[in-house]
DNA sequence: GAAGTCATGTAAACGGTTACATGATTTT
DNA sequence: AAAATCATGTAACCGTTTACATGACTTC
């Protein structure tokens, strides 16, 4: 019974406090998103996943009102997460198409510095989003820890843009850019 | 005729001179790998798209020797790389999972020390390996400056790692890490 | 002669996204 | 009355990985 780092996003969540579906995926797209985002589909599916390896359970609210089942985590299911957290991780990957962009750029040297900027302009605004956030104070404990961690990774990241940007300029139709490419 | 981010790693470095889509492979390991990586099934699939798409073409070679595949990119497919360069990027995705443990450390917090450590030792690793490959002096051009933000930008993450590890050490059994998690 | 590398592909499975479908409650 | 939000799911599709299959040439 593997189960997926998303199936512990969705764990991790409800060992916190006893959530819907509904409420998973907006605490979601406020904090892991940066570092692991996850669709409804995937976190219905984790949640009914979970249930049946009996590590959560769902008990569905009052049929009066809006219907919704709240999700609590088990005494296996916190186990099962304290394990997880014990093993080593595994999963880091990263998909940058602006580093892929200037990666080939060579190809059509005119169009390096509009992608360093807009990569710039990208990290800076999440660097910004993440940082109010931050400012109204909710996420706290190791959240606020990972919740610094992307702040000051995207103020680097748009730091180390600008900084290129600058290099690139002062030397002219660049030595370095105008070689062949050969790897 | 849409194309992945993945068809335009094939058409880049066709760009740069032919190659067989093991040749395509080998690179790919030692370069894009970091931040776009992609399978043979992926790169013998592109390619073959983009001979359907006439941007690229396929000479097999002698068949005397070992069987090889050159392909090389034609005038359309330069075209549609230089027009790819100059859009903005789009794609951005991370998948750390070492973050995730981090987020959710409350739930044990013995283990968030142990899974900083594997994040900086994994972060400094891939660091000494990127500087073996400067320091081999293949990369140059802009391949070369992606390859200065693979260094820097994994530094840079070790080094929170090991900030964030005194840090936690200092403040005995965290202030910050004891509180209920709130998000 | 065995191991390693060069070389090309297919099939199945997996993880994830997007679109679709539905409907109640709440706010404007 | 309309729009937004709460709420739960399914189906189709897409991108990617892993395993499998095959074979020739090269190095030890």
């Amino acid at each position: 019974m593997e189960l997926s780092p998303t199936a512990y996003v969705v764990l991790g969540m409800l060992s916190w406090r006893p959530m819907s579906g509904y409420d998973i995926k907006s605490v979601v797209d406020r904090s892991t998103r940066f570092f692991w985002a996850a669709s409804y589909s995937q976190i219905y599916g984790e949640l009914r996943a979970l249930r049946e390896a009996g590590l959560i359970t769902a008990d569905d609210g009052p049929q009066g009102a809006r219907r919704r089942t709240a999700h609590r985590i088990t005494e296996p299911g916190r186990r099962a997460l304290r394990d997880w957290l014990a093993r080593e991780p595994e999963t880091f990957e990263l998909r940058d198409e602006g580093l892929l962009k200037l990666f080939f750029a060579s190809a059509d040297p005119a169009s390096a510095a509009s992608t360093i900027a807009a990569k710039r302009d990208r990290h800076a605004e999440v660097a910004e989003q993440l940082e109010s956030m931050a400012a109204a104070g909710t996420a706290s404990g190791y959240a606020g820890i990972v919740l610094a961690y992307g702040i000051e990774c995207n103020r680097w990241m748009a730091d180390w843009c600008e900084r290129t940007l600058t290099d690139l300029a002062e030397l002219p139709a660049s030595a370095g850019a105008r070689q062949r490419e050969t790897i």
